[in-house]
DNA sequence: AGGCTAAACGGACCGTGGTCCGCTTTGTAT
DNA sequence: ATACAAAGCGGACCACGGTCCGTTTAGCCT
C-alpha cells in the first residue's frame, strides 16, 4: 500500500459539491422529461417508477441514485412550474410582479398561490414530504410575504405572520375547504382577504 | 331458481349500515388493541401490516376489510386520543371545558390543540389523508372554534375564519415552523395568541 | 495513448401494501 | 334440528417502491 500519487483536490475548491459527470446529467435530463411526459399525460398517482426509467432508457438504480425517492422525484417535476412562478412574482408584470403598490400586490399574491396550489394538487400530493414545497418553496413565499407586510406597515412577529397568513393556502387546508367541504374557490379567495385585512389591522 | 323466501328486512330499519357480525367485532377491537400495542412499542413507522394481523391472530385480508388501508388503521388508532380530547373539551374541567369565558377557552384550546398535534406528530403523518383529522376530527375543531368566535362577538365568515385560525396548528404547518425552522414551541403559540387576537380584533 | 480511480450504471432482488377467491362461520327462517 | 344465503375469513398472489452489487464509463494524470 503506497501513499496516492496525487492529492485528488489540492484546494478545498470551496463551494459546494464536485460536479456531475456527463452521463450523469444526461440521465437527469432525460429522466426528468420522461417524468414530465408521464406525469401530464397519466396524472401523478399513476406513474411508477419503472415506468419512468424504462420511458428514459436507463435502469431503475439510476432513478433513485438521482432523486432519492419517488417523492423527490414528483418534487423535481414540480419545481419546474414552481420556478416559473417565482420568477412572474420576482419580476413578471403587475399586480403580481414589482411595480403595484403593497396591498395589491398581496391581493395578486394570494390569488395566484391559491390557483396555482389547486392546479397541481394531484402533484403536490404525491411530492409529499420532500416536495419542493416544504423545502425552498415555502421558504420563498414566506419571504415575499414577509416583504409585503413590512411594506404595509405590520409590526409584530412577521415570521409567524406570514406562516398564518400562508397556511390557508396551503394544500391540506385548501382540500377540506374546496373538496370536502366543497365552498367555492371564490368563497375561500375571499375569506383570505378578510384574513389579510385582520392581520394588517385595516378595513 | 326461486323467489326468496322472505325479505332479509321488513322495514327499512332506518338509520345506517346493517349491524356488524359477532366474529366480525371481535376481530376489530383485536386488530385495534394489536394495532395500538404495536404502534406504541416500535413508532408508528415500523407497523407492518403483516405485523398487525399476525399480532392479531387474524389475516391479512381481515385487516383491510375492516379499515381500508394502513392510512385508515392508523386513523382508526388515533381516533382514540382524539375521541379523548373532544370529551375534555366538551365536558373536561375549565378552562379547556366549559366553565371559563370564550377568550379563556380559546387559548386554551390553541395550547392544547398545538401540544396534541406535536405529541401525535407520527401517528398523524402515517395516517395521512383518510385521517380522522380530515374527517371528523377537523369538523369538530371548526364547530367549536366558530362557537367560541361567535361568543368573542365575531363578524364575517365564521366557517372561513374558523379555519384560517386552525391552520396554523395544523401538523403541516407546524412541522414546518418546529421541526424545519426551528422555531421554540412557545413562539409558535404566541404567535397564534397575536393571530387570534386579529381577527377577533381586539388589544 | 494508456492506465487508474471514483462515479455512475442496470437490473436482479426484497419487503410491504393491497387484492382475490375458494372455504368457513353466523344468523335466521322454516 | 336443519337448511341456506350472506357476511366474514385467510393466505396465496401481485405490483410497486427501494436496495445492492458486480460491471461499465467518464475524467484525469502521466
Amino acid at each position: 500500500m503506497s501513499l496516492p500519487p496525487t492529492e485528488p483536490q489540492l484546494l478545498p475548491l470551496l463551494g459546494g459539491p464536485p460536479p456531475e459527470r456527463r452521463d450523469a446529467a444526461r440521465n437527469r435530463v432525460r429522466l426528468l422529461d420522461a417524468a414530465q411526459e408521464l406525469v401530464e399525460r397519466c396524472g401523478p398517482r399513476a406513474v411508477t417508477m419503472d415506468a419512468v426509467a424504462a420511458a428514459a432508457g436507463v435502469g431503475k438504480g439510476t432513478v433513485f441514485r438521482r432523486f432519492h425517492s419517488r417523492e423527490g422525484l414528483m418534487a423535481a417535476v414540480l419545481d419546474h412550474s414552481e420556478t416559473e412562478w417565482q420568477a412572474a412574482v420576482l419580476s413578471g408584470p403587475p399586480p403580481l410582479g414589482p411595480g403595484a403598490d403593497a396591498w395589491e400586490r398581496l391581493l395578486a399574491f394570494g390569488r395566484s398561490r391559491l390557483e396555482s396550489t389547486l392546479l397541481h394538487a394531484e402533484l403536490i400530493r404525491e411530492a409529499g414530504h420532500s416536495g419542493a414545497r416544504a423545502g425552498g418553496a415555502h421558504a420563498f413565499a414566506a419571504t415575499h410575504v414577509r416583504y409585503l407586510l413590512t411594506e404595509l406597515g405590520v409590526t409584530g412577529d412577521l415570521p409567524i405572520l406570514a406562516t398564518a397568513l400562508l397556511a390557508p393556502l396551503e394544500l391540506p387546508i385548501l382540500d377540506q375547504q374546496v373538496t370536502i367541504e366543497g365552498f367555492p374557490v371564490e368563497r375561500v379567495y375571499d375569506g383570505w382577504v378578510d384574513l389579510a385585512r385582520r392581520i394588517i389591522g385595516r378595513p
